[in-house]
DNA sequence: TATGAATGAGACTTCATTCAT
DNA sequence: TATGAATGAAGTCTCATTCAT
């Protein structure tokens, strides 16, 4: 019988991926990084723990590989037309949209606010990490610069921290979050 | 010499088990929970893998020692008369020394925002930390109502996170928070 | 285009065998039997590890019957008209061309001496093996005992081990070895 | 109880490591270094697996501890009194003594044949092997000069070869080599 | 109290081989 | 004939915990 062609190969490989690294995702979340086993994941997936290897490296593959996809996503997320500057809208709207982005890939968000605290996995992805994290405080910066803020840079990292802080509690804990309230609450302050 | 008395005994035992759970609290603060083994905090202790097993039951036993014995240092800073109400000028204390507070102990506090994430090291001490966290939202509503706030409760929610985010970056990165800036910023919103 | 007949099928299965057997070789002589995988084999044939098992039953089938067949050059250059018998002649011809041959097949004769000390592959071949080494060593008794040596057999297990220890040096650093005047001194004591 | 006395430590430590290295030897030597799993020189040592790493860091320290003891001990014995020269005495007397010597430890000169031709064991120790190599010929240089010879590099060699091949045949197959008669015609050759 | 040798379960990873296409 | 995804056994190694002294 003739092979697969390339392409078909391909559609396996890319579906197989994606598979590895949603279960992966999943237990990374609700177990933590360490606790979760290559098996488990092959478990989970539904395939044979060597088949994994054929697909990523290593353990350490898996979550850099998740995590830089995640923060990618972030970044467009945060700057949707990626020109660097942030406007009251934009700001706004990502107040708006965050908690329900969030709840959409709550596995991700929980890993997000996991990495900070795992030494050695942050050290995976501390490069990309910091990039992301004073881009996004220097975007806020300019902006209350331009409302004419007294201190920006202190409002920035207060309301960076208020956006985390609010977010860490969301994903700890999602049902019991006061969602609109909140939202409200932090959109008068800012808008 | 004269054998020891039985309170010298227990005097050595304590200052022994002291001195575990520094190390311990170092290395999990700085390494992780999973990464730090038993043998590395035997180690650090100049004392042997054998004798922790003297003094704690299992690894396990080490991190909720240190967490439970945390979370009852962080109650008496939060409520510091134990009446369980908090007056405007206890708030304004609270905020004015918890960075200060933060930086004696920055592993404590490394390890307190780990917790969170870490699954199963949360599973081991969830009871004893949802009672803490409900206790202080409880509190800063009712000091919000008797505040007069609208809405005492979104506001008690919204400090909690404030004062997590805040707290979390700066446990993260003493060195480059603007501690004081911060401070007065979160002061002059509730004081 | 004409459908190939059986004999260009045979065509190819004959030459793409013989480049995984090539490849195979040369990987063996190398890195080694164990750490040489089928998959490395594969890539350096440039065709794809499921074809392997098309044209050899297993790793130790390649290994096999590049064993065999080295063997039976080898005794064709031992003993060019197979007639069983060794002249002074044949053996002064044999020690002048033994490191040129061996030159041409690097590979191959570093196989050879690998062979020898790998238990489990001197074991797939042993039988093979030790029938050449017997005969080698019974043809060159009986040339010692028709030159009137007084101890042929131990004369001959001499030469057999001289020329085993020199090609053995040869092989491993074929650059720094003195091959005309080590060829010379030998045949200064056999011809 | 007391506990042990770190002399009583010291002793354990010794014997089973060295019991570990002996029937690591032993396996290497007659399965092969690859084949050989730790798993297997556990059992042979009626230890666990994971003493073994108590002792040695890895099956590659293993090997190498082997490896450098063994041909410390090889050196010792091929210039006795360490003196950088070889009289025409020590070289009979080495030679007499050599194929004893090679049968009271069997399992190591199989390994040190063995080394030679396993790519990856070879790396592992070769600034070792070659230092000692290059010693070995020459100080047989040396004294073939002194000893007037025409060209003493090129006997120094081949007496190296030849003591290399007669070893090799020794170790593959003792039983049916005549040690006594290659002995003295060797010794007849060159003293 | 104190030591560290010893265990054993389980982690990550590799790879010869099979198989659907 | 040809491909490479998929398997599963086995290998190396780690580490919490136990135990004899």
């Amino acid at each position: 019988m003739a092979p697969r062609t390339e392409q078909q190969f391909e559609e396996i490989r890319e579906s197989k991926k994606a598979l590895i690294l949603d279960k992966a995702l999943e237990l990374f979340a609700t177990e933590g990084y360490y606790p979760t086993s290559i098996s488990k994941i092959a478990e989970k997936a539904g395939i044979s723990k060597g088949l994994i290897y054929n697909y990523f490296e290593s353990k350490e593959d898996i979550i850099i590989t998740i995590i830089h996809k995640g923060l990618d996503d972030l970044f467009r997320i945060f700057d949707p037309n990626k020109d660097g500057v942030l406007t009251k809208d934009e700001i706004r709207f990502f107040i708006e949209q965050m908690f329900d982005i969030m709840r959409k890939d709550l596995h991700f968000w929980k890993l997000y606010f996991m990495i900070f605290m795992q030494p050695p996995v942050l050290k995976l992805v501390e490069k990309k990490f910091m990039e992301l994290i004073q881009a996004s405080l220097n975007m806020l910066t300019n902006h209350f610069m331009s409302e004419g803020y007294d201190d920006p840079q202190t409002e920035a990292i207060l309301l960076g921290a208020l956006l985390d802080g609010t977010g860490f509690h969301y994903v700890m804990n999602p049902e019991n979050f006061p969602v609109e309230r909140i939202k409200e609450r932090i959109i008068k302050m800012y808008c």
